[in-house]
DNA sequence: TTCATAATTCGACTATAAGCGAAATATGAG
DNA sequence: CTCATATTTCGCTTATAGTCGAATTATGAA
């Protein structure tokens, strides 16, 4: 337990982590900007954090990339942020820089935001999850519809993880779809060319083909930022 | 985030919350010895983890005890140390010291341990707990036996907090019953002197009254240790 | 192979956290 | 009120984490 605050503890580390949790893979150099310290000291950071098991090296092609370690050490993550928001600040009302990233945004691995919550409650009323406990059930019209999408459900049940989360959004307040599901989902809307990157890390774009999308699916469309 | 990483970031620090969750609340000085520092350096630390709002002072006659702030802060403080101890050690061998402990213990303010999971499972095999994802759903028989018990399942339910969680113990490795029902069990096992506290602080002795209670209610009893 | 760039290691400085003993301060008991 | 004990505050020392610039190493591209 020591090991883990002492790796969240430091500023610079809090931030590198604050920025890999949205579940891009960084490298070095971006991290070292993201937390506003020298490459040097960046290293030494990212070789705390990854001696602490939270996030591993990757390399492709000519870079090294960091990533959180896993969907465990993010849910970690996200218990002590939602911890640590709701001690120390009574309810700081949201600045305006937050408002467009609210809109669309991953949450590790998923989608969050209004986006993300849209889409779960638009799910949740058509029947096709229900809320239990911590999770969602698949119902058999859900499995249709997501069988629909060409997403492999037998494959996202037999990941290492939980199927269907609920994970509660920091900025709306309200549940959206995380776990395999949820990833399978992200995953297939990039493919289909309904979101893409912004230059901004955890923020996405809805295309024009995802609002027509969208609204064919779901039923709503959501107000252009 | 960072201030919650500081406040368990120390090794004295930690060790003052690894007492606490235990669900006694304890004395400066005795946390300080646990800690292994001076009065002095303990009272600092107290007011630091005070400040971070994880812990809170109480008066109680002439004493003043810490415990900690709440069952979120539980909560965090189990997933944290969950992960740590996934990450840490590949798979440490049990100590010869911890045996006992395991045997019945509290953690925070339920049963845990080989009592709390033997208890746990012999609900669950008389289907009076269903296992639901991270929680438990009571059934109607399960009612009727906590009713028996003379427990008030609507003043448990009425609780901030969630009502029947699924726990995974770090000793068992299995899951126990906690939250609010898990906390009301542990209460009336106290009041009808089925268990009592022992000279170690996590530790519950199980009486002779409570051995036969135990075979009467759940038809089974731990081989004394 | 050589080059360019990313990443890490090294050496040194600084800030601060952790620690203790002694003194001061609370607080309930009598 | 006075006493005894628990707790906190006050200086002070020590250890170490965080930081950077410079030098070194690794790696893919040409």
């Amino acid at each position: 337990m020591v090991t883990l605050g002492v790796a969240i503890g430091a500023p610079a580390r809090a931030a590198m982590l604050d920025a890999l949790v949205q579940g891009q893979a960084l490298t070095a150099t971006e991290l070292a900007r993201v937390a506003r310290v020298a490459p040097a000291t960046a290293s030494v950071h990212l070789e705390k954090l990854s001696r602490a098991g939270l996030v591993v090296r990757e390399r492709h092609g000519r870079h090294r990339y960091f990533r959180i370690a896993g969907p465990e050490v993010a849910e970690a993550l996200e218990v002590l942020s939602r911890l640590g928001a709701e001690r120390a600040a009574p309810r700081p009302r949201p600045s305006r820089d937050l408002q467009s990233i609210r809109r669309a945004r991953l949450c590790y691995d998923h989608f969050a935001g209004a986006l993300g919550v849209a889409i779960t409650s638009a799910m949740v009323d058509r029947g096709w999850l229900v809320p239990e406990d911590r999770d969602f059930r698949l119902t058999a019209s859900g499995e249709e519809f997501f069988a629909g999408l060409g997403i492999d459900l037998d494959a996202a049940r037999a990941k290492r993880r939980v199927f269907a989360r609920q994970c509660l959004d920091w900025s709306e307040r309200r549940p959206h779809l995380a776990g395999s599901l949820g990833a399978a989902l992200v995953e297939c809307a990039f493919n289909e060319g309904w979101v893409k990157r912004t230059t901004r890390p955890r923020e996405v774009a809805i295309t024009p083909h995802g609002e027509a999308a969208l609204k064919h699916l779901f039923g709503f469309s959501l107000p252009s930022a």
